[in-house]
Parts: C-alpha cells; structure tokens; sequence
DNA sequence: TTGTAGGCGTTATCAC
DNA sequence: GTGATAACGCCTACAA
C-alpha cells in the first residue's frame, strides 16, 4: 500500500524507502538495505520477506541518495558538438552499449559547436557530479583551459574523433592522417589526378587538421606541389562543402582541379552539387573523395568514395576507456592515444568502376 | 586553495562545498547558500564577497545533493526504441534544445526494440528520480502494465511517435493515419495506380497500425479492394522492407502491384533494392512512397517520394509538453493528443517529374 | 545476524 | 541579514 499525498491537486505515490520496507517488516533499515544490495550477514529468510515486500511496495532504490553516500553517481557525461551529422549518433549508440552493460546512466549534451556551451555543459556535467566525461570538441574551441581544470580535479575525461593533444587526457579516434594520405594516394596513383583540391575543415580541430596534414603529406609523396589555391576552408557541413567547392571553381578553367579530397561526406555531398552546377562529371571531369561513410554515400551519383570511420566502435572504445579510467584498471599498456581502424571504401566517384 | 586527497594512488582535488566557502568567510553555510542562489536577505557585500570565494575556489554546486533535498532533480529521461533510424537523433536534438534552455538535464536511455529492456530503463530513470519521462515504444512491447504503475505513481510521461493510447498519457506524433490515407490517394488519384501494396510495420506499435489503417481508408476512399495478398509484414527497417516486398514479388507477375505504401523510408529504401534486382523500373512500372523524409530520400534513384516527419518538431513539442507537465502548467486546453503537422514531399518514385 | 549513530551536501524553517 | 537545526534516503562503521 502505498501513502497517498497531494501536489498540486494531484494525487501522487509517494516513494517507498528502505526505512518503508524496514518499518512495515519490523526490520532495521540497515537489514534492509543489506538484503536488497545482495550483501552478506542477512538471514536466508530474512532476506526473502525484504526482497518480496519490496517489490509489492514497488520500492525503487533512491539513486540520489545513494550517490550522495557514495560519492559516486555511476553516471557518465558525453559533450557532442552536433547531433545531425550521422556520425555522432552512431558514436552514442556505441557509448549506450558500453554504459549499459556497465551499469552506467548516460547523460547526454550538446555544445552546437560553440566554445561557451562547451563549457557550460562541461559544469553541469561537473555538478551533476558524473563520473567521467567523453568529449568532442566543438568547432569553435581554442582554449584548452577549461580541459586542463578538469583534468586537474580528477575527473576522468576521454575525448574522441576531435582531440585536445598535449594535456594528459585519453583520446580515440581513427587516424585521420594517414589514412587522409592514402586517400590522396589513391587519387593520385590509381587514377592520374594530378591537381588534387581539399575542402578543408577547421584546423583548431583536430580532424581538421589532420587530415588537411594527411593531405599534404599524400601530395609530398607523390611529388606533387601543395597550391594554395586548391585548399579552400569548409566547414563540417554541406553548405560549407558546397561554398568550398564553389570558391575553388572561381579559378580559371584550367586550373580546376581533377581531383577533390573533403573534410567529410557532408562536404562532399555539398561539393558534388556544386560540382554538378559547374557542369562537371564525375568521375570522368574529377574524382571526389570524403571521409565518415555517412549513409547517405552509397546512394550520390555516382556513388561517393570514402572513408569509413568506425563510429559505434570509436563510441566503444572511448566508453570502454572511460570507465576503466574510472575504474583505475590502468592497465600496463596504458595508451592515451587509441586509434580505430579505418578503411578506405572505394566506390566511383574516384573513378573506379563497381567499387574495384 | 584545494584540499588534495588520494584515490588509488591518484591525486584528486577534493570538491568545494557551501560549507567550505562559509568557513573561509566566518558565514553559515546557510548565507552561503543564498547568495549563491541569488535568493533574497543577503547582504550586497556579503553576496559579492561569496561568488568571488566560489569562483575562486572552483565552487560546482552538487546537483545530487540539492536534488535529495528538494526532491526534484531537474533531469528528464528518454526511452528510445533505437537509435540507428535517423528520425530518433533528429527528435534528441528537439528535446535536447528544450531541456537546454529550461534547465534540464538529459539522460538518454535505449530500448533497443525490447520489451524487456524497455522496462529496465523505465525503472532505472525512475531509480534516478528524473522529473519526467520521454518514451516512443519499442516494437515488441505489447503490455502497457509498466506504464500504466509510471502513470499511477506520479511520474509524468508523453508519448512520441510510437504512443501508447488509453492510458491517459500525453502523445506527440503527426497524424499517421489521415497522411497515410493522403499518400495512398496521391498514389491513385495523380497517377492512376489501381493495386496499391503495403509494407506494413508491426500493427502492436502505433504507427504501424495508423498507417496501416490510413492505408485501408486510401483504398476505400477510392473503391479499391483491400487484398491481402498485397500486404506484407515489414520491420521498421531496410532488411524488412526489402524481404517484404520481395515476398510480394512472389506472385504471379499479373498480379504485382503498380504502387507500394511502405511504412517508413528504411523499409521502402530496402523494397527499391528488392524492385530493381526483380527488374521492376521506378516509377514506370511501379511508383513507391515511403514515411520519415530519411536524409537519403532525396538521393535514391528516383527520388523516393515520402511523409516529411518533423522529427526535430515533434522531439521539442514532446519535451515542451512534458516540462509542463513537471511544472504542472495544464492549460485549459489540456489535449492529451498532439498532431505535428507533417506533409508530402512529392519527389520522383511516384511518378511526378521534378517533384510536382 | 541485526541494530545504532552519524554523515554525504544541500536547503527549509524558524529563531535571533 | 544571518545562523542553528533538521531533514532528504541511503550507507559505512561500529556495537550488541
């Protein structure tokens, strides 16, 4: 039976407590909880009758108070700097596997890319007291200040896919480098392009600027020069690809580029509609590579080469490696830098037909 | 100045409390308290003197123990059914601005189409003590108990999507029903198609069921029979789309469909797979429309015609609706069913040229 | 095996 | 305007 009060008008079910349970038994609180938390030194029959008058009374163990006993919220926190982008829901729903199976709450926010959201969501994770926090960094950061106040307060905090390097925090991602420079490679050595263009994303990020390095790393090898004019600064979206492309098609004729290798599919996506509207074909014109395997990349015309980037495995990863943080199960290999295969996925919009 | 404890060999800031800042100051942790709230009988100096010790000392208040004491956590929770379908992110970011600008915080838990883990979650949120609950079912629920003991103990609860009806809970989702009746009509009327089939989703969940239904009135409306044999089992996904429709295919080529209804765009993406390997030509022999607006929709080859679902709209009405339902601000207008408009995104795989 | 005392960090309440 | 006390629900430590 379950004590009836009043809010609002309404008539609500106050919770049952432990101290409920013990009460209507004849119990202390303390035999309670121990029965209820599987613990030792209960009576086999005491243990039954608590157990049984809990799930009649439909108790629900007070997760607050016991975090506050505890210090210790079994709660983790993840910063997303967009959720449209397909890549990120991907990433969580690799997290929640993780957080479930650990018994974990995931709280879930949202910086939009702004520096000030970041951390303004990175305090509340704070004073929701979580126990660890996975983060993206959002586009617009440059300051790494409020990171190392984290860091230094214990917190465990893993960042993935946008890393800050340099300040002790773990981060997992796939290696944007060099699988960047094979990108190029392929442009380059399967194809014959020799005037490759980059939509580049921001370089205060890491993939941004790992990738634009990936870049020239594959065109150095090649022996290519770096031009200036074929590297035009994209943001993570089809909009910023579309412009990107757009301005790089400001050049004279003949110096278009053959080849174009984008930050991510988003920008693809928006360069292959500028592309189009400058009358180019692809791949015949010029070849065009992205980055992610957004599902949207199989269906473009023609279908977009790309990279996959693992995202429900970078999730898992990076909650994997949270929690053993919180867990301090460091391990001997205590790497702070994990990287997460990645493959190139060839489909013709480089050029090759049937995706071979 | 932090007090530094030890944790597993590791160095911890140990974390300002009220009490912490009213010692530093020779106050009470009750002055303390007030000022940091910004609440009334508090000295201007003494409030000044306050926040500057708290920004000094890196005060976070600890939500987990303001929560015990107020018995209000300001945290919804959010039950998904999964997280790979593109409409499910999209509603997150709605609900994610709401909570955002009330204060709230975000837990985000997943279903996975379970019946079984759905009502661990729901008692995992319930054990968190968050003010409200945001839930779209999951396919294989088909007992409404769990519900019915959330709506009975007090916790506000809405519907989104897939709702839960007689129950007295809130709903939020578009009018699947009348837009299905819409496209079938579409289907007939603009171009003249007479055997309509149907990928029908799971008839427990209620957009399986309303669209079902909406298709039905479709064929009514216009004299056409209802033929079973036109209708197959689908899954919300491209597997089940696909498997569905080439169940269809099984039938004798006279008597194929010229038009299929898909219960969502997943489903009809895998039914084109299914009618382009059976030869069929798009929208010459057949025309398909599907429900979601998917980002691939307008990438498939034709353009697949759809019910634009605002995702994004119905994430912020649920949350709206659930917020004043916490703060008890029932209107007079207390609708308890709220319709997101949604519309007809004409594109190619129905028949019309260049989306008219 | 079971119970008692005390405290986690905060705020409501009532006193000064 | 400020402070002392108690309470939120649970658990640790110790006592019986």
């Amino acid at each position: 039976m379950i004590a009836l009060t009043e809010r609002n008008g309404a008539v609500v079910g106050k919770r049952v407590t432990v101290e409920d349970i013990a009460q209507k038994l004849g119990l202390s609180s303390m035999t309670v909880s121990r029965a209820l938390n599987d613990r030792p030194n209960v009576g086999e029959e005491t243990r039954e009758r608590v157990l049984q008058a809990a799930r009649e009374m439909g108790y629900r163990p007070n997760r607050i108070a016991k975090s506050l006993v505890l210090s210790k919220t079994y709660t983790i926190g993840i910063v997303l700097p967009k959720m449209a982008h397909f890549f990120f829901p991907e990433v969580i729903r690799g997290v929640e596997t993780v957080t479930h199976d650990k018994g974990y709450q995931l709280i879930l926010t949202h910086s939009a890319e702004d520096a000030e959201r970041e951390i303004a969501a990175i305090q509340t994770l704070e004073s929701s007291r979580v126990d660890g926090i996975l983060i993206s960094m959002a586009q617009s950061t440059s300051n790494y200040e409020e990171y190392t106040q984290i860091m230094k307060s214990g917190m465990p905090l893993v960042f993935f896919d946008r890393c800050a390097f340099g300040i002790g925090a773990s981060c997992v991602s796939v290696d944007d480098r060099d699988t960047s420079r094979r990108a190029i490679e392929h442009l380059i050595d399967v194809h014959g392009r020799k005037r490759i263009a980059h939509l580049k994303g921001p370089v205060s990020v890491s993939v941004g600027k790992d990738r634009f390095d990936g870049y020239k790393d594959g065109l150095e090898a090649n022996g290519l020069p770096y031009e200036e004019e074929l590297v035009s600064d994209s943001s993570f979206n089809e909009k910023g690809g579309y412009e990107a492309m757009m301005k790089i098609l400001q050049l004279p004729k003949d110096r278009w580029p053959d080849g174009v290798f984008a930050v991510n599919d988003p920008a693809a996506i928006g360069a292959i509609e500028a592309l189009k509207e400058a009358g180019l074909r692809i791949p015949e014109d010029i070849g065009i590579i992205g980055f992610t395997d957004d599902p949207r990349a199989p269906l473009t015309n023609p279908p977009l080469t790309t990279v996959r980037q693992p995202a429900f495995e970078i999730g898992k990863t990076a909650a994997q490696r949270l929690i053993s943080l919180i867990d301090e199960e460091r391990e001997v290999d205590d790497v702070d830098e994990i990287v997460v295969k990645s493959d190139l996925i060839i489909r013709n919009s480089c050029g090759c037909q049937n995706g071979k």
